[in-house]
DNA sequence: AACTCAGGTTACTAATAACAACCAGTATAT
DNA sequence: ATATACTGGTTGTTATTAGTAACCTGAGTT
């Protein structure tokens, strides 16, 4: 993240450092920074948790969307997908080792957030 | 963030404390989450920065892309625009005290992408 | 029979992000 | 004098993503 412009001797300003391929900041955006899913991996901190008590727990967020997302950490290794033996079958989304990495970051934005001034950015209606 | 699911006496499950309005870790990924939000921030990081050489550092967004963000961040307090008496007249743009506050979730998470795995999630190209 | 629960899918629409091309005006290079 | 690069953007159009509500199979309860 060096990123600076420079010109040269002829006038003509040159980006040196470009964040050509998305830099760490963006390509962690990408991991966490989609809708939702740092909400889905907050809720897992404390245990495992079912697919229908998550989508309850985070109410905004559709089951579709909850889907998408934990698809999406679980090919990357985040949070591990367990069917149980139960009978209606339950499925429980648990944290990985790997997962648990990322709390520090969604613990410093949730502590960001909440320092925020009084209706900061007011979504409108959930 | 205190969410759970309960069973009641007649096995309906309910959520307490479901995040309705969107919880802290969602509120503050619409404020720093957007693409390229935290990017643009970043680079704003260590000192003022003129409105070409930012497109020219974030290689990959489009002048569209910075111009929305740059506007967004700055109706919420996070940078200031100055238009420099120049010819041509150059704007500026930087940080303020408040969009410093950011810096720190920012940091954790450009130190979290960094220690990613080689080749985690290779965005094909940029 | 009529509900609830489980864990999702499907079909469709709205919002965002994406690029490339362009614009007015100034200054420098050929 | 003409062509180019610079300034800071805007416009038009197209992908990609997010969004909702309705629906599905199968098991258990009232």
């Amino acid at each position: 993240m060096k990123a600076s412009v420079e010109t040269d001797p002829q006038g003509r300003r040159h980006a040196l450092q470009a964040c050509m391929e998305p830099c760490a900041i963006e390509r962690g955006m990408r991991v966490l920074g989609g809708k939702w899913t740092g909400s889905i991996i907050y809720h897992l901190k404390d245990g495992p948790v079912r697919f229908n008590d998550l989508s309850r727990m985070i109410g905004g967020a559709s089951k579709k969307m909850i889907t998408e997302r934990l698809r999406q950490l679980e090919a990357q290794g985040l949070i591990s997908r367990k069917v149980l033996d139960t009978s209606p079958v339950s499925v429980h989304y648990e944290i990985t080792d790997f997962g648990r990495t990322a709390l520090g970051v969604l613990d410093q934005l949730k502590e960001w957030t909440e320092g925020l001034p009084e209706g900061f950015l007011d979504v409108d209606a959930a």
